[in-house]
DNA sequence: GCCAACGTTGGC
DNA sequence: GCCAACGTTGGC
């Protein structure tokens, strides 16, 4: 199994929206970069995925797992991109802030770091349990 | 195919 | 609201 990060802005679409979409899950859309297409696109159903909030919160607030692997975006116009679907799994107990990843040393590598503006990227499993560890799991 | 201009993202 | 980072566009 794979872990990823994604990121939304909760003005478009939050965590507490994702929790009210249920077990069907919902599309994960609107990804027009070629770098995070390619990670969606490497996606397997089952992997599970942190939900991070940009811009407002700027933390991560709970689990997602992949339930259906890539297919075309249906809000791309051009067919270029792809979406998938995903579930909300668990919420974090305590909510893991940017300012908290930033502040340990373990953290420097990651993409969410060094590579801010990219909205799909891959979690270490090293790191994944850290987080899930600060995150009261 | 290079590169300047421009647009977007996202932290501050 | 500003600005740095970075992707994309378009003129040459």
């Amino acid at each position: 199994m794979n872990y990823w990060l994604v990121k939304s802005e909760p003005d478009a679409w939050s965590w507490q929206q994702q929790v009210a979409s249920g077990a069907r899950g919902e599309a994960w859309n609107g990804v027009r970069n070629h770098a995070a297409k390619l990670n969606l696109m490497r996606m397997k159903k089952g992997d599970q995925a942190f939900f991070y909030h940009s811009n407002i919160g700027k933390e991560i607030v709970g689990i997602v797992e992949i339930v259906r692997e890539h297919y075309p975006d249906p809000t791309d116009k051009s067919g270029k991109f792809v979406c998938v679907d995903v579930k909300a799994l668990k919420a974090l107990p305590k909510p893991v802030t940017l300012a908290a990843i930033k502040a340990d040393p373990r953290f420097a590598e990651m993409a969410l770091i060094k590579l801010s503006r990219l909205s799909v990227q891959p979690v270490t499993a090293t790191d994944w349990k850290a987080l899930c560890k600060m995150g009261g799991l």
